[in-house]
DNA sequence: GTGGATGCAAAGAATTTGCAACCAA
DNA sequence: TTGGTTGCAAATTCTTTGCATCCAC
């Protein structure tokens, strides 16, 4: 399998995520390597299935992505965001600002808000007992691209 | 059909959703009166087959249940809440403050935060051009009960 | 009476799993 | 060499759809 996108083998980026895939006790092998290359690529969340479209001209699996990133999870190399329809991207986190999106709900274009207001509640999380704290943010909208010529309903 | 639940027919928060239901042109069944009173009830949010469970015994189908909730969801009267998952659930929000949660990710136990920071940030986002904007944010940890007796890894 | 809503069954997506072959360490 | 990974195919789970029947208005 030949690795595919521009992200080169001596990526920093890259080079973290392996190590802590490595240290995870995981191997690294073609097909994750090519997966965490495409992600690192788009600097946005990605879909399963687009992920997969990009692989599989290397002979990589759809059951082998769902596999990857289940394991990227765990380790903490991506985060699952959601789509208010409900279904699940995937972002690349490693060395990245904590962030959040706004996602245009007509054309599902992924904005970054590099502010975070939120991080503070997590303290009053942690005060009631939560261990492991963690949260998700995400705006929804219709941008103004989507909504030009349309009449504003809000 | 028999109504199930403790919620009266003449339940405020119900006569309101119904309103709703009304203005939008919908018409007033007995599984959807069922399933809005399933979703008043728990005051929390909840799986399309847990209410699926507390209908199916009068008769109510489940993809009637995914059909009324996609409807309730397009009229407002209930949003959408993910789980760290991936998998959605449903919120009954007629009348009720904008508040966030805190899930359990082991015992999966739903808390509410009243607080919201967030609001401000809308207008950030409408300032960039989007409209109908909202936001969806949810805390995760492990909750002090799952967490008693194991490590402390946060 | 009439059109929207439902139940049922079947189709379609999304995701997971079993297993032999493979390959990173 | 060897156990973690993968590809493939099949199984599950989740969600949607078609259609005749039903019932809210």
């Amino acid at each position: 399998m030949s690795i595919p996108e521009e992200i080169r083998d001596d990526d920093p980026l890259l080079q973290q995520a392996v190590g802590m895939l490595k240290k995870a006790g995981h191997r690294v092998t073609q097909p994750r390597v090519a997966i965490l290359k495409i992600l690192i690529h788009k600097k946005a969340p990605i879909k399963i299935e687009d992920i997969h479209n990009r692989v599989k001209k290397h002979n990589c699996d759809l059951a082998t992505v769902y596999r990857c990133i289940a394991a990227f999870e765990r380790i903490g190399i991506v985060r699952r965001c959601f789509f208010p329809d409900g279904s699940s991207l995937f972002e690349f986190v490693v060395g990245r600002e904590h962030h959040h999106h706004i996602i245009c709900t007509c054309c599902q274009k992924v904005e970054n808000i590099d502010v975070c207001v939120v991080d503070g509640l997590e303290r009053l999380v942690h005060n009631r007992g939560y261990r492991n704290v963690s949260h998700m943010l995400e705006f929804f909208g219709v941008c103004e691209e989507c909504s030009r010529g349309k009449p504003d309903e809000n």
